[in-house]
DNA sequence: AATGAATGAGCATTCATTCAT
DNA sequence: GATGAATGAATGCTCATTCAT
């Protein structure tokens, strides 16, 4: 037993690098050509595996996607996450996490261009954004600070201006494209421009 | 003479007819299935063509694919043009354009589904929408009626909203959600909430 | 009958003038991309036909390389023959033939190209060249101007001298490749170079 | 580490061998009909293989025409090069290189007919063979034994006697040929009659 | 646990040939 | 006699997936 245990420790340790070495391989190729354009050989040999070492780890190409635009998605929510919720009004909330998401896809490209990707494809990926913009939609809502109830396609507004700002900004625009995609989201949800504009320049970035 | 008249008459309705015949199917199968998926070997089995037939129509899958998108938002921009070029406030065209678009789409699934595969995955489609959408948006800023310029990524922004407004009524939600698009966009344009729901609701549709 | 007659008369007249433009369209396109890369569509369109026109004028698309090959040598035989048939002596004509051949396929590089095309292909051409070939050769071994008896490998090495002649000089290679080419089937025959100059200069090129 | 050993080797084995099966089964056919009628889904049949196996050893098919060729005349050279580089006489080199190739080829008609096919088909080959014919050539001017200086048409009548000779032997014709070849090469350059059949004789087959 | 050889269905495209009109 | 629409097998090539080792 006492031998045992780091044994399986170490294996599932090792079970998770090769793991890991695939879905970065994963992250970088469809990012670079696209979900459809990259194959599973390709994913192997950048993760400098055997071809079917692959199906060891993941059941079909279809479970890697998603576990990749999980991490993603993921990974830009912990990045956003700390000074998003320090910020106590929803409509900050709404503003930042926009802005954020956006600057964060143009400064790692490689997240952005397979988010946009997956967004159309994978379901999965748009519903995870969703949920947390519901969240501050629905407080800013609660606070008082948008005049109309929430809807699902109010989310389907805000999801499609965040994906667009982020195409466009991966697109070579500048980084006025985020504020205004977020400025845009506050007078879709009521505000007027002026509102929009004073809630977004009161936020500072790090 | 007599007798060669309805000989070519009869043969190039026929080559019409089979025109048609892969044309439709191939609308049918790409708006099921997205653009890329859908096969050219697919298109001609779903017309009850031989596989090599489709080649004495088309050039190329690229041709066909061009083909059925350009007559679709041909179908489209005809639906609607008359009734919206007789609408002399810009505000109120964009509103239209983008209620109807949505609207049509609506009531005819198989176009919808495919101007939204096509927004992805055929750029030529979402610059000829992005045209028409750029006209309204310039007279409207033109008649001061919005207060920001021109300016390319209002126009993304609006048809990310317009492509949402397709996308939610294809999947069930019901046509008040082409009117909040059409609003969504003159909120994003600098209109409050009360001027945009009053421009939207002055249009009488037929 | 007085009328039929004249009908059938022109009916076959007819005949002929449009599998005449099927041979014409056949070579021209054959000589210049080859002959498998000449289509029977290709063909049938560069004569202005149908498709399926072709097929009632030949039974393949192998005869009409056939015929078009019979008809190109037949013409080049046609050319040279009268000059050749005046030589009395063996060794001049196999010279004169040599030369005229390749000079001839120079001066019309459709029928140059096709020959060599076919010449590895269609066995019939080159019996047909070979048949020439052959009665030269025997003149001259019987007017002893050979000191070897005819033998067949003899005859392939002049055909093969002739093939090379004729590509070199499509290639680019001057006039005197063509010289060149008799003198050397001459030595091939037994003759000193001298001999061979000799004969060779002899002749009087139109 | 001698676990591993036995196993790469066994894999690299087992591919080695399979490669071979593709390469030998590309001879084969490619011999049999010619390499361009020879298509990549026969190759994998014969070398009882699926059709997507080809293309984890070859690129292309371009690639495989190459190898197969390639190993032809490399194996060609391999039979022929120890002898002939062990000859003084340039003029016996061009006699016993002919000679042996033809004899070669008439041997293993396998080989034989796929050079035929790549004469006119992959003129890397062609110039493979030229390149060492020059030599051969080039060394007998030098050394006074052929009166006229290099050039090209002189090379192309060299291989074109080659080939020639080489069909006539696969077609049945006795090895008297592969001698008649070579004289002629020899009488082509400049030898009298006698001379050519003095060097020609001289040469001792293994 | 990992390998990588092998599979076979699939893709876009071409073309000789047939046949109803 | 002529048409041209239609066929369907074939080609080179790709790729997700399986499986013996």
């Amino acid at each position: 037993m006492a031998l045992a245990m780091p044994r399986i420790a170490a294996n599932s340790a090792k079970r998770a690098r090769t793991r890991a070495r695939l879905t970065d391989a994963a992250l970088r190729l469809m990012s670079e050509r696209g979900i459809n354009a990259t194959s599973v050989s390709e994913i192997a040999a950048e993760a400098e595996l055997a071809n079917g070492t692959f199906y060891l780890y993941f059941h079909d190409k279809a479970e890697i996607v998603a576990v990749v635009c999980q991490a993603v998605t993921r990974a830009m929510h912990d990045d956003m996450s700390s000074t998003r919720l320090s910020l106590d009004d929803g409509a900050a909330r709404v503003a930042f996490g926009t802005q954020q998401f956006i600057e964060i896809a143009a400064a790692e490209p490689v997240w952005g261009r397979l988010l946009v990707s997956a967004f159309t494809e994978f379901a999965a990926v748009k519903e995870d954004i969703a949920h947390y913009m519901r969240l501050d939609v629905a407080l800013g809502i609660e606070q008082g600070r948008f005049p109309e109830p929430l809807d699902e396609f109010v989310i389907d507004a805000h999801l499609a201006i965040l994906r667009a700002g982020v195409i466009a900004r991966l697109d070579g625009a500048g980084p006025d494209v985020s504020a205004r995609a977020a400025e845009y989201q506050l007078r879709i949800l009521g505000m007027s421009v002026a509102e929009a504009r004073d809630v977004r320049s009161a936020i500072e970035r790090d």
